[in-house]
DNA sequence: TGTAATACATCGTATCACGAAGTATATAGC
DNA sequence: GCTATATACTTCGTGATACGATGTATTACA
């Protein structure tokens, strides 16, 4: 997909990758990608900024010997998937310009 | 809307806006708005970028005793229009992935 | 006379996705 | 034991780009 298409889509996308239950990064980067795509150094450049932000909390556990970060989703979080769904009316709207066959012709 | 999510939208929007009859930048503006706000700058700083990729030509002529710049779109900008439509399937899957309620909990 | 609308241009800034590179452990195959 | 692959997270530099601020001009209208 489209590097600028994905802009819009990416944070709200890792918010939803962790709404039904904790996650961690190399697991969210599988989930998404039937969907989307992104690199390692985007997710957790994204993961930083959604904690900066409130829309999610860490915590640090271990498992296999290993550390894992998991996330889990704050109510600021949800808030702005839901931020998400009404502007996705805008986007259609725009969507709708940009397909439509004007006749005028 | 926000920002991010018109990165991916403006370029293919502008496009839209003069694929059935040229046009110029200050029409295009108001043409655009009830779908998409954008500023002046960021309108001249796209179609500069459009006509570097070959998606649309330049004409300037005089109106009102005034200059303006009428941009006609391309056979290469109506591909990118094509694309554009072709990739809008991804983006309603992404879409579909974000609004999704599971039910495993 | 002055104010808004029309029309285009340039500059600096902040945001952000990405590739490259690095660190470290676990596991499976030979 | 050794090697490759998967797992897991981090940092750094770069390029793309939307925007506000600012500037230049002309026309139209009150």
């Amino acid at each position: 997909m489209d590097i600028q298409l994905k802009r819009g889509l990416l944070d709200v996308c890792v918010l939803a990758a962790i709404k039904n239950e904790d996650s961690y990064g190399y697991k969210i980067i599988k989930d998404m990608k039937p969907y989307i795509e992104l690199s390692e150094s985007t997710l957790y450049t994204i993961l930083k900024r959604l904690e900066s932000a409130g829309m999610m909390t860490v915590r640090t556990a271990e498992h296999d010997g290993r550390l894992r970060k998991y996330y889990r989703i704050t109510e600021t979080g949800r808030k702005r998937i839901e931020e998400f769904k009404l502007e996705w009316k805008e986007v259609i709207s725009v969507y709708q310009f940009v397909i439509k066959e004007d006749n005028h012709e």
